[in-house]
DNA sequence: CCTACCGATCGGTAGG
DNA sequence: CCTACCGATCGGTAGG
């Protein structure tokens, strides 16, 4: 049990970034409509007064903790990206970097948010708008000026980055998003396929 | 009005698949949650009571609609898929296929059932299953038959036809959908690219 | 086939 | 005195 040592009056109960951890938690477990704004209190150990005196109502909470989720992932590509930029063997670094794509987006809170934020998309638009610009453009346009730079290095021949980055990233992802999100294992077939493609298509030595 | 001609004592409330495609209709609308048996009662115009006794519960109804509308979707890429095979240029019948697939996957309703089905997909993963099986899964292997055709005549060179169809269609679709899956309107950037892609991997004159 | 109604729970707010 | 917080309950509505 957390029972820290409070030193006066403190009250027990989570609040700011703690209290949007325990909200997330909920409305990946229960779904927007299943998440109850007692079930979030409860768990925080604070009144339903005063979640209220944070987060004005439920779908700002829920606005709250989406927009906190995804400022946390924003750097999740930076190292792979990194190790893609300096690396000598280029077939070896996009491998790398597919597999730790894979690893990010498949995983199990990041596809439960992502089922969650598609999900309340017609209720909340703005939400679902601020998910998409923030948390998955921001990567894919980190994606392209890597692609770019190894397209200036001449390592790669490509003409749109951003293009080329948006068919790497669903040719690694697609299937096992689409099966994962769906409910399915996935049972990711390997990236290699996906690696040989666009080497096909973006090597500079044809 | 729809005030019909009744010759006896007929209810003029709908039942079948008239009533599967109202309840379809108030799915999409509110989603799982927030559909009110009562309210798919009102606009097929019978009692609850009624409802009730063809389908048993609020869940038997969702895993009918689903069902029934999988059945509808099977055969949308047949047509596409056979001026593929008898098309004289290869390019042309990619393209032709792949802005055929954005056209069916991208619509509005088929996007609506595809975020209704994802968001349940943890409260009633067997019909997610269901509808990855029958509906998704069953159009992949076509387009790897047809892949495979075109293989065996020569025209393309693909060792996985299962694997190249999942290629080409998420290199087609993944970006687009994924922005409408998430509210944005998508602007779909052109198949082309996709297409180029493809071929730079699996044309057969290298 | 329908009206009426159930046990339970929702998001939000009262007084102290 | 102030703040931060509590137990209790509001009016409406859900699936069945």
């Amino acid at each position: 049990m957390a029972t820290e040592l409070r030193p006066r009056g403190r009250p027990a109960g989570l609040n700011g970034d703690d209290l949007l951890a325990v909200a997330r938690e909920v409305f990946l477990q229960r779904g927007y409509r299943g998440a109850s704004m007692d079930e979030v209190a409860r768990r925080a150990r604070i009144s339903k007064a005063s979640l209220y005196r944070e987060h004005a109502s439920k779908s700002a909470l829920y606005a709250a903790v989406v927009h906190h989720w995804t400022l946390a992932g924003r750097d999740a590509m930076r190292p792979a990206l990194e190790r893609l930029r300096a690396s000598g063997d280029l077939r070896r670094g996009l491998v790398d970097l597919a597999e730790t794509m894979r690893a990010g987006i498949l995983s199990p809170p990041v596809v439960a948010m992502r089922r969650l934020v598609t999900a309340e998309a017609r209720e909340q638009p703005e939400v679902a708008a601020t998910y998409l610009e923030e948390s998955w453009n921001t990567n894919i346009g980190r994606l392209a000026e890597a692609l770019r730079a190894l397209a200036d290095s001449g390592r790669l021949r490509i003409e749109d980055p951003a293009s080329a980055a948006e068919q790497f990233t669903w040719l690694v992802i697609g299937a096992p998003l689409n099966a994962r999100m769906l409910g399915g294992d996935g049972s990711a077939t390997g990236v290699d396929a996906a690696v040989d493609l666009f080497l096909a298509g973006y090597r500079a030595n044809a």
